[in-house]
DNA sequence: ACACCGATGACAGTGACTGTCATCGCGTAG
DNA sequence: CTACGCGATGACAGTCACTGTCATCGGTGT
């Protein structure tokens, strides 16, 4: 694979995280980040699109697990009842990963670009789960904003998950998330 | 105000959004802005803080008439309740503004990185919400999802409107996307 | 007329990102 | 074993977004 040291993107990543946590997002150079993963900055543009991918590499294995999720879900449940089992099998994507999941989401909150990045592909993620229920037949509206809603429901669970001390599972707080939505929508 | 003719600000915006309907976002530089203003790239930076923020000018009178509108909603509303006369109130704010929005609009989704802006916009939008309803003594998490929840809404709405001939009003389209979601929450 | 001040211009500088071409190291055909 | 092919990397120049700094303009109040 790679000419000398293997894994590069990886090593990018790395390099990438530590540096933005140590010195935040704007300080940090490509130039700085590749030369701590032994690469020329040149290399690093190679793998990643701009500074800010870097740390978005696992979006699109995420948005995969959706998907899949999704896809699988008995074709008889409602979709909002789709959504609620698939935010349940998605949640296994982050066991193991708490401490990293963390140290991730304290760098994207300090920085707006960064905010930015992380809010677009959510929405593509959303988009994607759109494009999943209307394959089961969902009419289009109901199914934007099924996923709408079912990727606000994740990302209030997700974000108390993460200030949490990661010993309650991310499915407990989806789970508590999802009820809340129902009393919103029925009026409280 | 300014010193040669007044309202720099105002040509700035209208020549950007010429040349990038014209040529397109990333095909156009500060500079040929500036030019077409008859002011200078640097004078361009002083009046918004990147090339993208041009296109953005009224996301602070749009956020301001969401709160205001939210905060005079009845108090004995439930929070669901108070948005929806919300967004009833917002949406005379678009009045005669249907060609201007359909022309930023599609130069906006012509692009990634404006797409990214947009979404940030709303995501603060959303934040402001949430804090006027917990100021009403909404619980912090109804806040939120209420005002997600609203937001989204409020983009379907707004994207359907925007599609349309601009004969029927903004608020015809957001009564009938609140009326869907009020159909997905409840399980279809 | 004069002093003051905000808005603009001029100019140099940094860093993100791109295009291009040479080079390296490994697998493979011969 | 060797020559060849090819993907990954390095080297280097170039564009453009954005910033800091200082001079200058034009109107305002005295």
């Amino acid at each position: 694979m790679g000419r000398w040291e293997p894994n590069a993107r990886g090593r990018l990543e790395q390099a990438a995280l530590a540096l933005y946590s140590e010195r935040g997002f704007e300080q940090t150079t490509a130039a700085q980040i590749a030369e701590r993963a032994g690469l020329t900055e040149r290399t690093f543009f190679r793998h990643y699109a701009d500074k800010r991918e870097v740390l978005f590499g696992g979006a699109h294995a995420l948005e995969e697990a959706f998907v899949d999720a999704l896809t699988g879900a008995p074709d008889t449940a409602a979709p909002i009842d789709a959504m609620a089992s698939t935010l349940e099998a998605v949640a296994s994507f982050f066991r193991e990963r708490h401490e990293f999941a963390r140290q991730r989401q304290a760098v994207i909150m300090a920085n707006a670009e960064l905010r930015e990045r992380e809010l677009i592909k959510l929405a593509s993620l959303s988009s994607a789960l759109a494009a999943t229920l209307r394959r089961r037949g969902v009419k289009d509206s109901v199914a934007a904003l099924t996923a709408e809603v079912g990727i606000a429901v994740f990302k209030v669970g997700f974000e108390r998950w993460v200030e949490d001390d990661g010993k309650r599972p991310l499915a407990d707080f989806l789970r508590e998330s999802l009820g809340e939505l129902t009393v919103v929508a029925s009026g409280d």
